[in-house]
DNA sequence: CTTACACTGAACCATATGGTTCAGTGTATG
DNA sequence: CATACACTGAACCATATGGTTCAGTGTAAG
């Protein structure tokens, strides 16, 4: 889990790009969960969910602790705070390079919000 | 390229876990560029970067047009509101979580801290 | 017209991913 | 002790990913 900033990047978007995954660390902000508890949540073998824990557990997202026979899993170290980072410099740099080109921004504007108002183009 | 949230979700991360995507997109914040001056750039052939280009487009982060024989290739419509949202999500999520328990947010801020100097480049 | 150039598409390859089953291992519990 | 239960690991499977080469197609330029 020792990584460069890219390979950290990677990894958790990697880990997002999941929608159970993404469902997983939802759950785990609610409560600590056992692994077949989110296996039972997620209708998947143990098996498989152990995978997506491994892929969390990885990006740092996820922390385990062996309990018993029970593996108790809970929210990781990681606070996402350099993927935070890229996507709001994304952001800056998007609004920018279109701040420049006023015509287009605005079309954009209105057909992502499909408001309906007549184009003028 | 309509699409339910999760599954924009899914595209753009899994768009995002890719150095060369995001050097793709980073580049198209700088300047507009053909297929071959990113192949060039990222230094793989035409066809690898039109899949990755392929990627960023099904994702909604890039769009292109052909003009002429180039495919021109700038930032897409998509602003990655909603990723940013769920990252924001995340993180209030994360802090409350251990807020409730002091002890060990501060244990886990160490740790990240100890990982952070181990890391450093 | 000829040539070069930018792209496109198909085919291929190795590896990764997301899931499964099955056969253990280790730990509670009656 | 016996049994059930939680996990673990290996093996397998289908599909996806990230890259390549090669053989076109269409357009610009000489």
């Amino acid at each position: 889990m020792v990584q460069c900033m890219t390979a950290r990047l990677d990894a958790s978007f990697a880990a997002l790009s999941d929608a159970t995954r993404r469902g997983v660390l939802e759950q785990l902000g609610r409560a600590d969960s056992s692994i077949s508890d989110l296996a039972g949540k997620f209708r998947m073998t143990l098996t498989g969910m152990k995978k997506h824990i491994g892929v969390l557990e990885e990006a740092g997202l996820v922390a385990t602790e062996k309990v018993g026979r029970v593996r108790l899993c809970r929210l990781g170290p990681r606070r996402l705070a350099e993927e935070t980072a890229w996507l709001e410099a994304y952001r800056r740099h998007w609004a920018a390079r279109f701040d420049a080109l006023d015509s287009v921004i605005e079309d954009l504007q209105q057909k992502e919000k499909a408001h309906g108002r007549k184009r003028q183009k």
